[in-house]
RNA sequence: GCCACCGUAGCUCAAUGGUAGAGCAGCUGAUUCGUAAUCAGCAGGUUAGCGGUUCAAGUCCGCUCGGUGGCUCCA
């Protein structure tokens, strides 16, 4: 749709060649606009469109165009239509603000992913009820149906224009853009903003319902700390008031999964300000959960051929000196100790210098290549106060961390291994959808030459598409040591989380001074890949909560079952049925209290336990146990080795990928795409 | 770190500047019960901490501590 109409269609004095997106070309006079374009089309197309793109640019309906083009007219209920939707609702609720607020100064305020937000000066701190009255006066100023009109000045004018209206912030965004920009207004009413646009054609096609302001916040002018904070109104915004229900209960279904309160509510973790923040402590389930996920993928890492090493929380300067560490990351590392012999010992924030050092500390020969170092290592990392968040953003962390080395000629079969490798491991906890990321050489800030980049830059694309993932590429997105990849996927929710990293590393073996002997005899320089798949297992088990909403499957969840005894005379038997279960390696507790077999069911739903074992006299007499699903209810009674072996097969094939049967832990249509 | 908001019993939340309260959880007792809450009683607090205003502060002001939201998705 980018492609003009080429020579066989030349432009005349008075007429010009329009392309339309499904390839034919139009003729029209000079100067005509799209809306005339989509008017010559239809109707219905008139009606619906928003904006247009104009060789590839988005532009408004109303812009002559002068010479031949691509045109594609862009509705309403495209990408590029809530765009331009959400642009035009977030001057709307500029231009309520400053109804209210005449003295506050308009920053930037762009469409964002679910929505849009504007940066103001407010001359005080905006309220929720603050909010409400701008979502009154939003409301009508679309009742007005003010027409939108774009205008351009040259750029003293439009200095002017914005300097005379006491808009500072606007002054020093034309004094930032380049000087041969175009500099365009939009205007609605009393209100006009310096802006790029496109917009919709009035603030009557906003409809009423489809916005909502949630919340205000600080954000610095232009993102930069030093600089004045700015108020930022965020806004939810959608094409129909239903979608804006919809994407508001979305965010209610995220804050019922949110991981600090589940953490709380099933007694998983906490993290006490005593200890300090972003330190956590796993209760005893959470610690189960852990030991489930960590067994699990060691398991996993012995049979993809990794070797387990261990490694001290400290070393000595030398070490962060000679990896750069102390160079360029050491504002995310806590103070170094002064030990009894003078020298300063740092807290490990990467495990890589010491899994270097294992490497290097005796000769290697291509033939011991290659070699893969693993190792659940908990690192120690500074971070600010202010971002701290639950178990997503942590101090101290356990990193699923490996160090692969290996020769240039096994340099693509290693990538390949390790990215299937890695999407295996995380198909075992449910996730199926997944993105891949490539980052490649940033020229400026790159060690190594570009030739050297080449062959593991390769090396990660070609496994990337032979694993079949989608990517993208992120063009000099590398860090200066290597190129990488970096997974995402997505929960039950449909939201998109990174554990995973694939870096590749020019810098250290160089810096360590890593080599091998090679077939000549001569020494080597091995390739050396970094690697973390969960990444943090503190992060991890935070998304897995609110993956799983708390309710996880057999195979992880710390309480398999719950045996309810009817009354006290089956006490006995209930923990028989317990013992016995016990023996064959599932992880039961027997609810003892002297309360209803209600209040129990109650508390073992509510505990996201996936079995309940109600056991009266007619189960003791006939050895058996009333079987009750999670979120499911009754299951019918069942023979005590019968379920035994239920449970047992239901954990291997949780553990065998796929994740297992889940028993209600995610919404149905979650559940059958993670069932293969 | 910065801006804003918040901090009352273990948890969730009440209390026009005028005697700190409820539900759940906990403990004690009774109830022996069949698939999402049995009943009664008891206990639980320096209202995060420190200072100030006031006859009087959970409430108003200041500081400290802690938590929460956010801090370029660039007109």
């Amino acid at each position: 749709m980018n492609s003009s109409p080429d020579s066989k269609t030349p432009a005349t004095a008075e007429e010009i060649a329009v392309t339309l997106p499904d390839g034919s070309v139009r003729q029209y006079r000079r100067g005509v606009t799209p809306r005339e374009v989509a008017a010559s089309i239809g109707r219905r197309l008139a009606r619906d469109a928003v904006a247009a793109r104009l060789d590839g640019d988005l532009t408004d309906l109303d812009r002559p165009v002068e010479a031949n083009a691509a045109i594609a007219i862009v509705t309403a209920d495209s990408e590029d239509g809530l765009y331009v939707y959400r642009h035009s609702s977030a001057h709307l609720m500029a231009q309520a603000v400053k109804r209210l607020f005449p003295e506050a100064r308009l920053g930037i305020g762009p469409p964002i992913e679910s929505g849009f937000y504007y940066d103001i000066e407010a001359p005080r701190q905006l309220t929720p009820e603050d909010l409400r009255a701008v979502e009154s006066e939003m409301e009508r100023a679309i009742s007005e149906d003010l027409p939108i009109r774009r205008f351009e000045l040259p750029r003293p004018e439009a200095l002017e224009f914005v300097g005379t209206r006491g808009e500072t912030y606007k002054v020093r965004l034309i004094e930032d853009l380049p000087e041969e920009e175009r500099l365009s207004f939009y205007q609605q009413g009393e209100f006009t903003d310096l802006c790029r646009g496109p917009h919709l054609a009035s603030t009557g096609r906003i409809r009423p319902g489809t916005f909502r302001l949630l919340n205000v916040a600080g954000a610095y002018w232009r993102g930069d700390e030093r600089q004045e904070m700015l108020q930022r109104i965020y806004a939810t915004s959608f094409r129909t008031p239903d979608e804006v229900e919809a994407h508001l209960a979305q965010l209610e279904q995220a804050r019922l999964r949110d991981h600090r309160r589940l953490g709380k509510e099933l007694d998983l973790f906490s993290i006490e300000p005593e200890v300090g923040g972003g330190l956590v402590l796993w209760h005893p389930k959470g610690g189960m959960i852990r030991r489930r996920i960590e067994e699990f993928a060691r398991q996993r890492h012995e049979a993809g051929g990794y070797e387990f090493v261990y490694s001290p929380h400290l070393g000595r300067s030398w070490l962060w000196q000679t990896s750069g560490h102390l160079d360029w990351y050491r504002e995310n590392m806590y103070a170094p100790m002064e030990m009894d012999d003078g020298q300063e010992y740092y807290l490990k924030p990467m495990n890589c210098p010491f899994h270097i050092l294992i490497y290097r500390s005796r000769p290697r020969s291509y033939r011991d290549l290659p070699l893969r170092y693993a190792e659940w290592g908990t690192v120690y990392r500074y971070e600010r106060g202010g971002v701290l968040h639950g178990l997503m953003r942590v101090r101290g962390f356990t990193q699923d961390d490996a160090h692969l080395f290996c020769r240039p000629d096994q340099m693509p079969e290693e990538i390949d291994r390790v990215l299937n490798f890695c999407v295996d491991l995380l198909r075992a906890f449910g996730f199926e959808k997944f993105n891949a990321y490539l980052s490649t050489r940033d020229p400026d800030k790159a060690a190594g030459t570009p030739e050297e980049w080449e062959a593991p830059t390769e090396a990660l694309r070609a496994a990337i598409e032979r694993a079949g993932l989608p990517y993208e590429e992120d063009a000099g997105g590398a860090t200066f040591y290597g190129p990488k990849i970096d997974l995402k996927f997505q929960d039950a929710i449909g939201r998109e989380w990174q554990c995973s990293t694939i870096q590749f590393d020019f810098v250290l073996p160089e810096r360590f001074g890593l080599t091998y002997v090679g077939e000549d005899g001569r020494e080597h320089r091995p390739y050396m890949i970094h690697r973390a798949l969960l990444g943090s297992m503190e992060r991890f088990f935070g998304i897995l909560i609110e993956h799983y909403a708390g309710a996880f499957p057999l195979w992880l969840a710390p309480v398999q079952a719950v045996v309810i005894p009817v009354s006290d005379d089956v006490l006995e038997y209930a923990d028989t049925v317990a013992e016995r279960l016990r023996g064959r390696g599932a992880r039961v507790d027997v609810d003892r209290r002297r309360e209803g077999v209600g209040y129990k069911i109650r508390d073992g739903e509510l505990q996201k336990v996936p079995y309940m074992l109600v056991v009266g006299k007619r189960e003791r007499e006939a050895g058996t146990v009333s079987v009750r699903r999670r979120h499911e209810g009754e299951a019918g009674t069942e023979d005590l080795e019968t379920f035994a072996q239920r449970v047992a097969r239901e954990v291997a094939e949780g553990e065998a990928g796929g994740g297992g049967p889940l028993h209600g832990a995610a919404p149905a249509a979650t559940l059958a795409g993670t069932i293969k």
